[in-house]
DNA sequence: ATATTCTGTTAACTTTGAGATAACTTTGGT
DNA sequence: ACCAAAGTTATCTCAAAGTTAACAGAATAT
């Protein structure tokens, strides 16, 4: 799901070109021309970043950062200032009212891109979710937990590397020789019957029709 | 205590200029001139921020930066680029190899303090309290105590570095990978078993079901 | 300085249970 | 109907973890 972005500006030129830039990188772009409007959009839209320009008409970039910064639904956004070279007052007034980084103008497309995507990984690192849910299990790779609708199973270390490679990828049929790999790694030989039983061992624990055998070919998880 | 920052470039005028704009402010400077200095610098010192130059003899900043990222004691630190304008493909390979931030030659001053300021404040805003609480046991980094059940245990340096790291994420699973390199360090070499030992005390102290065995994995603390 | 306690590590041995396998049965595609 | 592929069950093995004690070096007390 791409990520949300608010870019306002009162230069219409401006936003046009981050608009599309962003957009043919797999943002959903939202846009405002002033702090009054941009403060609104935010509010509606909960982007996950705000691209800010500081010389606006109506209320200026600070004065629209600080009040984003004090609604409690905003707390989290990244707020990125947009300022002409030499801004050098402004520069500083920004990071004092919260903002998280600073682009200069003229904007080069790329960097703009690049640094919004440095920003927002940044994010994502920090909110782990190795977790993967199908239907009603979940598998979390942190914990090595496994809940089936709810109830939590053991799952030994092979198994749950297997469950958790045919679920990463519900519908997928995963051949023996891909599964032998993965779980079990390259150099290792195990015998053919240990797959089954491993898989014998998962329906036990979530049910005989989650797993679909394929004869011939391999296993799938199914919703 | 003033946090300690690395200024690397190979510009003394600009390392001077830097230093003396920082020190003036109460951080702690260190200096080097080259990638290789750098990293032996960090190692050493553990600054909380690196100022990093892209364009250096013997090893450029780029991959000085990649390197520092590899070093598990430094995995926390900041890194910001210094560059001459216009270099906008380093930039993008800036943000690649990690760094949080860029700043842009000629350098002012003010701008560079406030920048460094706000990204110190990020961090510290983010650092995590240090008394954990997990069920009927608190653990004080202060003080060094653990509390069970309202009654106080002697927890010598290990056992303490250990239930310490396996508390911070209850439920996470800590592979014993993780846990040699966080509570032994990277270069110090035990022999297996060691660990074991080790939560065979703190469960003593703790309790058996506190601390939980994912065989083949590693272990995880559970409520 | 010396004795004593404490900590961290290792060695040696035991226990455990995950997971591999063998042997047999069932299934389903041609 | 045939038979290769997959399912099933019980059994065994061995690597991983548990346990205990002993030892060296550090820290502390005397």
């Amino acid at each position: 799901m791409g990520k949300k972005i608010l870019v306002v500006d009162d230069d219409q030129d401006i936003v046009d070109l981050v608009k599309y830039n962003l957009e043919k990188e797999g943002f959903k772009c939202y846009t405002a021309s002033n702090g009054e409007e941009a403060i609104a959009k935010a509010k509606k839209k909960t982007p996950d970043l705000i691209l800010l320009d500081i010389m606006m008409p109506k209320m200026d970039g600070i004065e629209a950062c600080r009040q984003i910064r004090l609604e409690d639904s905003l707390k989290d956004v990244f707020v990125i200032f947009l300022t002409a070279r030499g801004e050098e007052y402004s520069e500083i007034a920004g990071f004092e009212v919260g903002a998280d980084d600073y682009i200069t103008k003229p904007i080069k497309p790329r960097v703009l891109v690049s640094r919004i995507k440095a920003m927002l990984k940044r994010r994502k690192e920090n909110v782990q979710s190795d977790e993967i849910i199908v239907g009603d299990i979940s598998i979390n790779r942190n914990t090595f937990e496994v809940l089936v609708r709810g109830e939590q199973q053991v799952f030994p270390k092979k198994e749950f590397e297997l469950i958790y490679l045919l679920a990463s990828k519900p519908g997928k049929v995963f051949t023996r020789e891909v599964i032998l790999n993965k779980v079990w790694g390259v150099e290792v030989s195990v015998v053919d019957r240990t797959i089954d039983v491993h898989i014998r061992k998962i329906r036990e624990k979530i049910g005989d029709n989650r797993i679909k055998t394929v004869k011939g070919v391999g296993y799938k998880f199914v919703e």
